[in-house]
DNA sequence: CGCCCTAAGTAAAGATACTTAACTTAATCC
DNA sequence: GGATTAAGTTAAGTATCTTTACTTAGGGCG
């Protein structure tokens, strides 16, 4: 799981006393983004004098942060004992709430999974859906060897928007009390640990930009494509988040659902306005287009059988799947013209299928705009909302780790 | 012209070397930011001891960054001897090259305007352009009281995208040769300072943000309506570009000009597809709206005449207003969905009557997304790319400024 | 008017954490 | 086994910060 080396814990002043601190933060950066080097490497690397690294890296070392990690034999001259940045000094606790599965993971502060579990989502209720996270995280922390004060951050993806302000989801969907307020609070409260929640589709860009398809991108568009739609962007490898957390929230986008003629009479009426980009692009969108092309076979159709039968050539659902790929192309050109990213990713359920896709998406791109990113299948697939929970706690989790022990030993 | 502070200079490294820089980085920020204080105040606010700061603050103003600024008489105690950052210690020279008019200013540190000139844009090429600009800014430097060396920084906006890798401006319109690959090294020669050239609509975004009506605001988009259509994305601050410096090429959205029906055959086909959201809301299409709507009056039509008309009732031009609003709250609510800014402000010729079309705009937007944020029209007028490209400037002056007085001391 | 109080600002001493330079250690090569 | 090379340590020196104590300058009040 590679990742920039990150900025200083915040609230560093620039006083002489951090100055240790810093410098100390530095190796361990260099230790966790580089991998294990000599002491003499790291004097090189960081521009710092040799007697400093020693120092430094002896209080890390003393501290439980940093470990010997073998030696290595030059070309010539004397053998360096190499360092490595300790991933067992914390742990975080990554969860996906899916809408079929929970997925659950433990990882080292190397971003290591040491545990992971997924359970069926059978949650009726957001408290319900709560009580089976709290615990299967429970037996995940077990499994892992880990007792609760262990798990230094957790992080929980779900659909919807999280309002850090009233601690309350906005935009939950398909789960009654989801959107209740003290539910974060007694998630947070059960697990013992500092616990944010994030949507799923930021998640999911997150997770395959530390480790997936995004990972040389500067600026990377994730869309989730399932039962709903959703989209998540990094620019510099930091999340986009908008001004209310809700930026990527694409269902909203008023694309296709009503169209909009370039001159006549003013058109807008409220009948016209009920669609939603989501009921036009996600996978029940692939089904009810397929069904009214004319396509049959197994029933229930789900999105999955139609792309099925489009690899097998079924005509109806060669031509929903092509209609896909046009309005996809669509989403991703105005997405484009707003963002300009490099790249975007096609994930979730549909994406899946993106291989059937992607040729109709570029096609149609090219009549759209000259705005043209990169589009490509998610690497990480159903994974992708669980990685980017886990590198989301890491990214807290390591400063917050480094502060505490920090702390006790001055 | 008030900003947050900045980071301290790139490329610092942790030493203990560059800890006094830093710090005397520190203070400069807080005086510029945060107007004039003692030392006193200032071992307070920066949590550094009275005696450094005594010291920094006088190597500051020993290298003229600094200077006394009065005295002040506290309630009880010994009268205060107040700083401030010298704003006469670099200045900028900004640059709008508008399709009527080239605007030139420069501003010394603080951001305080001290010569400007407005010329009428007679140039039938880029080069052309380009001379005018040169011939200009030796003019306002002059009338400054300054000399060549004494402006730090240019920065000139225009439409387009400036690719920094090739030195050259993409989709430009209307000037031939614009896009030409030497121009911008041979204005930066001619003028003999650094030079960067960026896209007037994120000039403008920036300007309306350091000194404008996106004041307070987190995520801020500003929409530039005029003879094309361009966008600026402000996020935290910073300006958000794109993965290639074209992010707000929203002229390029798939909206409006190329509806798409929810089900039904794939309707995509080349011919729909020429039109672009420019042609649908620039000047030009109310123009081409009020025609079309039965307008008559003073010919030549001119979008300004239009909104005059509105304003004292005509309804074929109140239609062509409305409809105009109508789309401009389509282009708001696809960016919202995109961004979730918490503001969107609306410039350019067309924003000059936003007053007319904030209703209109504000009303559709109820209809199409619950994803709303607050409209407003554009504060700084003509002037948003002019200071904008004056407060892009300064940025990287007032660093560029602080390293040189630095560096010659030690 | 002078004493007390308060806060600004300075001086001197002490602490910290860095760098430099010289040295020691440990490996390979010949 | 000595030369060579690079890793790592020791010791001395230095820069810059903080602490503590002091001086300076103003206003209030008896």
């Amino acid at each position: 799981m590679t990742e920039h080396p990150a900025d200083p814990p915040a609230d560093q002043r620039w006083n002489r006393r951090r100055l240790r601190s810093n410098n100390e933060w530095l190796l361990l950066e260099r230790l966790r983004t580089a991998g294990p080097a000599s002491r003499a490497q790291l004097a090189r690397d960081t521009g710092l004098s040799k007697p400093t690294v020693s120092a430094a890296l002896a209080a890390l070392e003393q501290v439980g942060l940093a470990r010997e990690a073998g030696t290595v034999v030059p070309d010539r001259g004397r053998t360096a004992v190499l360092y490595e940045a300790d991933p067992t000094a914390g742990y975080v606790l990554g969860v996906d709430i899916g809408r079929a599965w929970l997925r659950l993971a433990v990882a080292d502060l190397a971003g290591t999974v040491v545990a992971r579990e997924d359970v069926p989502n059978n949650g009726r209720s957001g408290s319900a859906v709560a009580e089976s996270v709290l615990a299967a995280a429970e037996r995940v922390t077990a499994a892992a060897g880990l007792r609760r004060g262990d798990i230094v951050e957790a992080v929980v993806g779900a659909p919807g928007v999280f309002d850090e302000r009233t601690g309350r989801v906005r935009y939950a969907v398909n789960l009654p009390g989801w959107g209740r307020s003290g539910l974060v609070a007694g998630m947070r409260e059960g697990l013992g640990t500092s616990l944010t929640l994030h949507n799923d589709a930021n998640l999911a860009a997150i997770g395959e930009y530390a480790c997936g398809a995004g990972r040389d991108s500067r600026l990377f568009v994730y869309i989730l494509i399932g039962t709903g739609l959703g989209m998540g962007v990094v620019a510099d490898g930091e999340l986009f988040r908008g001004a209310h957390g809700a930026a990527g929230e694409i269902g909203f986008l008023p694309l296709l659902t009503h169209p909009m003629p370039p001159a006549g009479p003013a058109p807008v009426q409220g009948a016209a306005l009920r669609g939603t980009l989501e009921d036009a692009v996600s996978g029940e969108a692939v089904v009810r287009g397929a069904r009214e092309l004319g396509m049959t076979g197994p029933q229930p159709l789900t999105a999955k059988r139609v792309f099925e039968a489009a690899r097998e050539g079924d005509p109806a659902a060669v031509a929903a799947v092509r209609q896909e790929g046009e309005r996809l192309a669509h989403v991703v050109a105005a997405v484009s013209s707003v963002l300009d990213p490099d790249l975007v990713v096609l994930g979730g359920g549909v994406g899946h299928s993106a291989d059937l896709l992607l040729q109709t998406v570029q096609d149609t791109l090219h009549l759209l705009t000259p705005l043209r990113p990169r589009v490509a299948p998610s690497e990480l697939g159903d994974d992708a909302v669980l990685l980017g929970a886990i590198t989301t706690a890491l990214r807290s989790a390591r400063p917050k780790v480094f502060e505490s022990h920090n702390a006790d030993h001055t």
